[in-house]
DNA sequence: GATTGTTACCCACTACTACCCACAATGTTA
DNA sequence: TAACATTGTGGGTAGTAGTGGGTAACAATC
């Protein structure tokens, strides 16, 4: 069953094999749209986590980087560590993509692997970080949180 | 009879069957509008409960998602949990659907299951600990619901 | 040009999920 | 009251998804 396109939801724990391969969820390849079917950007997340964007959602942020001055200080620091760590990818026939050494070290990756579906990218993580990570930001900015609860109706 | 389309009222009771398949009441289907006939978005609820959206209400969601940078820390988990626990799904022949175990654990389901219409979306509960939140509740903040008074007229 | 290493493709095995059918219980109509 | 339709519940099975390993093709190095 499939979503809207180019759109991703819902958690999915695979491995990490020995080649550095890693399935995507077949929910997640049924819905990238034609055009994009085989093609990923692997980025940096924020967070200690890897980025995969279809291309369409990428182009979006090339074209928002694009706005943006380097004169200013702020955007140039930020264009450079947006764009420094994205690679474009495919998957093999069995919908497997590779994930770069470099990457893996970053994201603190082992066999086990999670995949989180986050609307118009998906992020795969450390379950174990992610815990941990999950757990200290509880105690930081609730107020916030909640604010912003307020405004989106679920 | 039904009710307008896509909403939902009223509590049904039903059980959870060994492979964590779970009646849909006929009700709710039939006021499942054309396009939604088939097609749901299960999540974990802000409650120990599961919330089921119909794919419309769900696509409301999801846009107000779009709206949300990710550089925002804040913005960033909220999407994060908000999307990860969700995942859609349809009902099969007999008009059931699919649970997923950590769904189930969240909500500390049995066998029996209690189906409660919210409006825009069906609750699914373990009934004893709907009955354990509700006693809760009727000691605390009876002041917030007297607030709500002034906004919603009976 | 030979050697080494990396990448991408192919095949095979396992386990699960989604579909199918069957039937009981309840409600509805003639 | 009998016949039928609808709703709720249970279990078997074929097809698909996830995983691992082998090998050919290609690039890089000497």
């Amino acid at each position: 069953m499939t979503l809207s396109k180019n759109t991703f939801i819902g958690e999915f724990s695979y491995t990490l094999d020995s080649k550095g391969r890693l399935n995507i969820p077949s929910k997640f390849r049924q819905s990238l749209s034609k055009d994009n079917k085989e093609t990923f950007v692997i980025a940096r997340g924020l967070d200690q986590c890897i980025w995969v964007y279809p291309l369409i959602e990428w182009k979006q942020i090339e074209n928002n980087l694009r706005k943006l001055s380097s004169i200013s200080n702020t955007h140039r620091r930020f264009i450079r560590n947006t764009a420094r760590y994205a690679s474009p990818s495919t998957y093999d026939k069995q919908g497997r993509i590779i994930l770069h050494p470099s990457l893996i070290k970053y994201a603190g990756l082992d066999k086990e692997v999670l995949i989180i579906g986050m609307i118009n990218k998906m992020e795969i993580w450390n379950p174990d970080l992610l815990e941990k990570f999950e757990n200290k930001q509880d105690e930081l900015n609730s107020e916030a949180y909640e604010e912003l609860s307020n405004k989106i109706i679920l």
